[in-house]
DNA sequence: CGTCGTGTTGAGGCTATTCAAAGTATGTGG
DNA sequence: CCACATACTTTGAATAGCCTCAACACGACG
């Protein structure tokens, strides 16, 4: 079959996404190949599926920054994670009746949107898959404790050393960042709004790390010089992002 | 069957945790009162799984409370979820090589160990189960989610209340709680080590909720006075405990 | 009865915040 | 191509929230 042979660039995404968390096998593979896919451009900013809908279908992303966040009753907003092209945002939408937060694009984007009926089919018959989907939760769940730890426990200087440690390292794994830099559409408003710091602090970290001479930034592109430096600052350890990916099942 | 009929006092606990998030059949819930559950006593702060370890079989808490926890290179701690009868706090080591946090006894506890294998069949077979399970996973994301918000955007006090708000109707869905109390063998240490603030700190902080008149706490029993007060103060809104059971898919 | 874990209180200091303002890109319309 | 608007970054000064250190109180327990 044609399709299977030669998936869409938009499937390809999402196909080099799961396989960098699961092996797949050929059949596999030519079923997400398959998948309907419903692309749309999003401009910077635009929100996409907002707090308390109940969607019909799940979001992934196929190119730019996309991000979820909660928002307080005293308007304080919380990033709770960021997404790079292969990332489905509201996988959880599919057993959750109504989302809990809202999911945002950074930059602009483009999105695709699959029907949460497909996905289910999906998974029910193609067990490789399902258990790709299931690491690819718990891995976000282990980005969640690491961001909790982030913001409990370490300082301004760490907590923006070890975002950009994950960030490089997850762009990394899905071949989206060269070997010393990657685009990092993110304002520093919104790196604030996800370290739990004012944008006037995150400034002066930036500097105070851009100083030490292990990165730099300048008009979106983040420039790292010294990883281990940052490694160390960040108190980063890559194991929690699982990136090599566990064997077949079937 | 008798088992079927007559679970024991363990099965049950498993089984009201997962008809509190979906809802079952009576041929699940005789599968759930089968499986092979390995018993075990812990006293308070023993650890019960280790950071980097790989599990075998999936944890669950019958009696008492329990936490899993990340640590620093700097040796801060960041507790990150706790967990109460009826969880299973280790349930992603079922689909993670190795655990990126450790599992650790809050108070002295009863916990049953299921084989990995064993759970891996019942999800194959029981579609209602999995989705049980699944739905777990995602409310415990919607929970990781609120303790970012808090530590991220949300200060000490606001903390402190979302947190006993959160635990009193996590214990209320699952018929742990009285109707205005609840024993909560937490120590302010560990509660700081929670909520990313300094023992001392929690300290003035709960004398100051305890002045307003909203709870009170003493030898490891919260009272709640005036709930909504408290669910005012901590912002905090249930909707991403998820109570409400949704519906069977067979 | 002393010890250990926990809770409580005070003083001083540091981190990060808020508010305010100015500087710098980037884009837009004339 | 310039004038202007908008968004983002940078800087300074004053302040608040939380931390650390240190000491003491209290109850549980051997």
């Amino acid at each position: 079959m044609t399709s299977a042979l030669q998936p869409s660039p938009e499937h390809a995404r999402l196909i080099r996404k799961f396989e960098s968390v699961s092996r797949l096998g050929p059949s596999d593979i030519a079923t997400l190949a398959r998948l309907p896919l419903r692309t749309r451009s999003v401009e910077a900013g635009a929100e996409v599926v907002a707090q308390g809908a109940t969607p019909t279908e799940c979001c992934f992303v196929i190119e730019g920054w996309m991000c979820r966040y909660v928002m307080t009753r005293e308007g304080g907003r919380q990033i709770v994670s960021f997404h790079i092209p292969g990332d489905l945002p509201d996988r959880d939408s599919l057993h959750l009746p109504h989302l809990d937060h809202s999911i945002s694009a950074i930059s602009s984007a483009r999105v695709a949107f699959i029907p949460h009926a497909a996905v289910s089919a999906v998974l029910a018959h193609h067990p490789n898959i399902a258990v790709a989907f299931w690491r690819d939760a718990v891995v976000d769940a282990g980005v969640f404790r690491q961001w909790l730890t982030s913001l409990g426990r370490r300082d301004a200087k760490q907590r923006v050393a070890h975002l950009i440690c994950e960030m490089f390292t997850r762009l990394e794994g899905l071949g989206l960042a060269d070997s010393d830099h990657f685009h990092f559409p993110v304002t520093q408003t919104q790196l604030g709004d996800a370290l739990g710091l004012s944008a006037v602090h995150i400034n002066r970290t930036l500097q105070d790390l851009k100083a030490s001479g292990a990165m730099s930034w300048k008009s979106s592109v983040v420039t790292i010089h010294d990883f281990d430096a940052l490694r160390q600052v960040g108190d980063f350890d890559p194991a929690y992002l699982e990136l090599r990916p566990m064997g077949l099942t079937h």
